[in-house]
RNA sequence: GGCGGGAUAGCAAAGUGGCCAUGCAGUUGAUUGCAAAUCAAUCUACCUCGGUUCGACUCCGGGUCCCGCCUCCA
């Protein structure tokens, strides 16, 4: 039984989808004027970690993550460079789908752009209007702009537990003339000379950043659907407005699960780009395998603060040495036995909104068995053991690539691994003839070059550390 | 100020009212020409003060400290 911690109700439901059989997901994604940082690269695993883990639990999954591809900081960036805006996001998007590639992350089934949905945008913004849930600016100023009226919408705050007079009591809400209420958002932005700008009702414009979720999801999943996700930071006030404006429109309910990622952060301080903190994906693989950084994502339960360190990525690369090392040399077959004790233990912690870590000890478990029967000679028996490892681990996007390869690999450039064989022969020969002080300082020259050997068999393997 | 989350061994990180998390690191043994890998054994815990209980790291209350949201942010 799948529970899942739902942030509107603040605590674990039970998971029961709104079609049985079916899951519709809707998550928020980049805004692609910049590389990825690890924050980026949390939510791309954590929920592709949640759409694996429940194709696995037999559901079939429709995933939407979509791209923001046009807002302030887009066409600010775009000036900066010189640029035109749709050149620098097209770069991006490309840059984010490398990234997820190598993270381990699979292709939404479906990527909707800002851009490409503009009709539909536009349709709920007038839906809004009609509903009278909204109004067009009410200063010269602001001539053009469409604002959201939050004192319409009863609900507004449920999400996030915020009352409007708290809300409003805040000293951070600048006062600002166009709006009703400070807190009314914009839904539809007037172009200023120059902007990019889309056509529409109330002269040529852009979305405002809200409503062009509201629009693609219900657009991609309908009215209704079932889990939403995102970073912990768009809780308030992104998925709130979300809300509004979807339940607004349609009068029906939107979401029935939130769920929201912890931050990743520097030295008990969150990260990201506003603080200028930030480690960039693209930084990190060049020392670490993204497989490498997914299983320091993986290894924190998703709710909780993921804090950065080198020394958790090194860790991170041991512990996925050991598990290859687990897996190296052996046949393993493609069926495994779903009534391994170690299925249940997998499941149970999955389904406890998805206990990734415990999950690992799980696979740690049957590491432990699989070395055990391998050094009992019982191969046969190992191979079992192995082909529930890693079913399990690929369950959760680990050990997909083959051992031997992912071993010998490093996270930068391959140097040539002739060298490698060459001096391994070398010291072979050295062995034979029990020139132990040269076989030794062949192996030491190797270590220095990040090569480490075992012995085993009267064979020689090598990997790099 | 309003609302929310947390404090677990050297480092990370789960979890439970009474019995082993797990990974890395450490120690010892097996194995090895020596290593590495692996196996076995083992040392380090549950912020603090009260309460409930036969028994609390786990439940309740007070305290201390940390973090997040309330503004663009994954």
């Amino acid at each position: 039984m799948l529970k899942i911690h739902n942030s509107l109700t603040r605590k674990k439901d039970v998971f029961k989808p709104i079609e049985p059989g079916k899951v519709k997901m809707y998550v928020c994604g980049m805004t692609v004027y910049d590389l990825c940082h690890l924050g980026h690269a949390r939510v791309l695993v954590v929920f592709d970690t949640v759409v694996r883990y429940l194709r696995y639990s037999g559901y079939d999954v429709t995933y939407v993550r979509n791209i923001t591809d046009i807002d302030d900081k887009i066409i600010a960036r775009a000036n900066e460079n010189a640029e035109d805006f749709s050149a620098l996001t097209k770069r991006f998007v490309q840059a984010m789908h490398e990234d997820a590639a190598e993270l381990g992350v699979l292709p939404p089934d479906e990527e909707p752009a800002a851009t490409a949905s503009m009709p539909e945008i536009i349709n709920m913004v007038q839906t809004l209007i009609d509903k009278g849930f909204a109004y067009t600016a009410k200063s010269e100023d602001g001539a053009g702009d469409v604002y959201y009226d939050v004192s319409a919408f009863k609900d507004y705050g449920r999400l996030s537990g915020k009352k409007l007079e708290d809300l409003r009591a805040g000293e951070r809400v600048a006062v600002d003339e166009r709006k009703d209420d400070p807190l009314d958002f914009v839904l539809w932005k007037a172009a200023k000379p120059g902007e990019p700008s889309w056509d529409s009702p109330w002269g040529k414009g852009r979305p405002g950043w809200h409503i062009e979720c509201s629009a693609m999801s219900t657009c991609c999943l309908g009215n209704h659907f079932d889990i939403h996700g995102g970073g912990q930071d768009l809780q308030f006030p992104h998925h709130e407005n979300e809300i509004a404006q979807s339940e607004a429109a349609t009068g029906e309910t939107f979401v029935n699960l939130w769920m929201h990622n912890g931050f990743v952060r520097i030295d008990d301080e969150k990260m990201s780009k506003s603080l200028g903190n930030f480690f960039t994906v693209r930084e990190i693989l060049k020392l670490y395998k993204g497989e490498e950084i997914r299983y320091f994502v993986l290894a924190s339960q998703y709710r909780s603060p993921l804090n950065y360190a080198d020394q958790l990525l090194d860790n991170a690369r041991t512990a996925l040495s050991r598990l290859y090392n687990t897996l190296r040399g052996l046949d393993v077959p493609a069926d495994y036995d779903e009534n391994d004790p170690a299925v249940e233990k997998f499941k149970q912690a999955m389904d406890d909104d998805f206990n990734t870590p415990e999950a690992l000890a799980v696979l740690f478990d049957l590491a432990n068995q699989v070395n055990r029967l391998k050094d009992e000679g019982a191969d046969d028996a190992a191979m079992q053991k192995a082909a529930v490892l890693k079913k399990l681990a690929n369950v959760l996007g680990l050990l997909e690539a083959d051992p031997e390869h992912y071993l010998q690999s490093g996270a930068g450039d391959d140097s040539d691994a002739e060298k490698i064989e060459a001096l391994i022969a070398a010291r072979k020969q050295a062995r034979e003839n029990k020139d132990w002080a040269e076989a030794d300082r062949i192996r030491d020259e190797l270590d220095a070059l990040g090569i480490v050997l075992e012995d085993k068999d009267g064979k020689t393997v090598w990997r790099r550390s």
